[in-house]
DNA sequence: CTGCTAATGTTATAATGTTGCAAATTTCGC
DNA sequence: GCGAAATTTGCAACATTATAACATTAGCAG
């Protein structure tokens, strides 16, 4: 067991990256879905670290990339991409990160870091479970669940502690 | 125990407004905080329903007070709210709230009816402490915690069935 | 090839939120 | 009360995020 978790300590990004590509091939050929080549490019930008980025991010290095995209572009295939679950958005930040548990049916549940922006998805099945018995209480019938927590990260804990 | 939560079933809901505004006066006064005119105002609109209202709604309403209001006013006014635990803001839909559990501590937790916009604040203990118990577990300090739950209330959920 | 559907391009615009500065109001010490 | 300091508001401009509507192109089945 890593003593961190992956976006809080140095690792191999591009591992990281190479792999979820690999997933979303896999994922889309199982859903009879299209990862074309913008779809596949802007799943990679996403992956590009463990922070959310920006649809106009995203936009904006498609720009660089010499692709003459405007904002429909993004949103279509991030909107794509949501739906075959390979990446999530974050309404807290307006912004979208990649699903590190795509393919597998999970309650997504992030940790956002506000000093270094990092995002960690958990699964929290004890989270999931208490949030469908108090809905159920209300004869609530839940459909989408958005957890999003924010805070400070092991990291810059200890870093904040340093400064102290 | 009544049947179903507040918002799912008529009520006198000025009296809803009232309190709420009784206690924003008390909580402010509590806080060294003025309420002013402005402020009351956006806080009763907010009010005007159980079912989160835009900035730019609220916005509309001044206007047709008379009050020549900016973004800015709106935006400021929410603000003072938030920050006073008198509203919350829904992330998911860019909407404000009254808040519930005004002067209490609480991690609000919110269901949303997607078909009637409706929404309910609960305090889930349960959920709350799993949230802090998964976070915990990643050495991660939460520090403000969002949980949205979108999907039928009791009510849609039943009408829904008559239609079938 | 032909015709259908999905995907993309393109332009414009809507919706949401912020910055910066000036004017007005309130607070508070005197 | 009176005036300086701080808070609140007005106001104009602008920044960011997201969508609508319609034309065009690419992929694919027959």
């Amino acid at each position: 067991m890593p003593t961190s978790a992956l976006p809080y300590r140095p690792h191999n990004h591009d591992a990281c990256v190479a792999q979820a590509l690999a997933e979303a091939r896999d994922i889309c050929q199982q859903h009879h879905a299209r990862l074309t080549p913008t779809r596949e490019r802007v799943l990679e930008l996403i992956w590009q670290s463990h922070k959310p980025l920006g649809a106009y991010d995203v936009l904006a290095v498609l720009a660089e990339d010499g692709h003459n995209a405007a904002p429909p572009t993004v949103y279509r295939a991030l909107d794509f991409l949501q739906q075959h679950g390979l990446v999530h958005r974050i309404s807290s930040l307006n912004a979208f990160i990649g699903c590190t548990h795509a393919g597998k049916s999970h309650n997504g549940m992030f940790l956002i870091c506000r000093s270094c922006g990092n995002v960690l998805e958990l699964t929290a099945p004890g989270v999931a479970s208490a949030v469908t018995k108090a809905a159920a209480q209300e004869s609530f019938r839940p459909d989408d669940v958005t957890i999003e927590v924010a805070g400070y990260c092991p990291r810059c804990s200890a870093e904040a502690a340093h400064d102290g």
